[in-house]
DNA sequence: GCCAACGTTGGC
DNA sequence: GCCAACGTTGGC
């Protein structure tokens, strides 16, 4: 089993949200990154934990943990037209962008700041606290989640 | 294959 | 709203 954060900006899609779908299980569509798809795609299974992390927003950070309910799958949205997510070089019959399905699990008793995180000598490595990393799925080492939820 | 222009992300 | 840091695109 596997660890993962995945960034959401809560005015599009929050931790609250998700709790409120129907078996509090959505589809996390709208990645439009290669590598974070491939990681998706190839990497995530069922069963996997991940972070939720709120970003744009007032204050950014990890708000509550997951689980990944469904592997990867095409990426509908990216074949609407209407949907803002839409890109046309992405077809039915050869898709270009995945989405897994993630499950509520819990929120955290409090958001554990982006703030908070950087700087700690325990996250080197970690993706979200590289200067000017942009990537909204990444990998967390368990010996990483396990010092994230140390703070909560 | 290079790289300038452009678009996006996301913290601040 | 600003803008740095990236990723992508497309002309050459």
């Amino acid at each position: 089993m596997r660890y993962w954060l995945m960034k959401s900006e809560p005015s599009e899609f929050s931790i609250d949200d998700l709790e409120k779908r129907p078996h509090q299980t959505e589809h996390w569509d709208g990645v439009r990154n290669y590598q974070a798809r491939n990681m998706m795609r190839d990497e995530m299974k069922v069963g996997d934990l991940a972070f939720f992390y709120h970003s744009n927003c007032d204050t950014p950070g990890i708000v509550g943990i997951m689980r990944i309910a469904r592997e990867a799958y095409p990426d509908f949205t990216a074949f609407d037209i209407n949907n803002k997510h839409y890109d046309p070089s992405s077809k039915p019959d050869d898709p270009r962008w995945f989405m897994v399905d993630v499950q509520f699990v819990r929120k955290l008793k409090r958001t554990i700041t982006l703030n908070e995180l950087k700087g700690r000598p325990e996250l080197n490595g970690l993706a979200l606290v590289r200067r000017g990393n942009r990537l909204s799925v990444m990998p967390v080492t368990a010996a990483q989640w396990e010092f994230i939820l140390s703070l909560e």
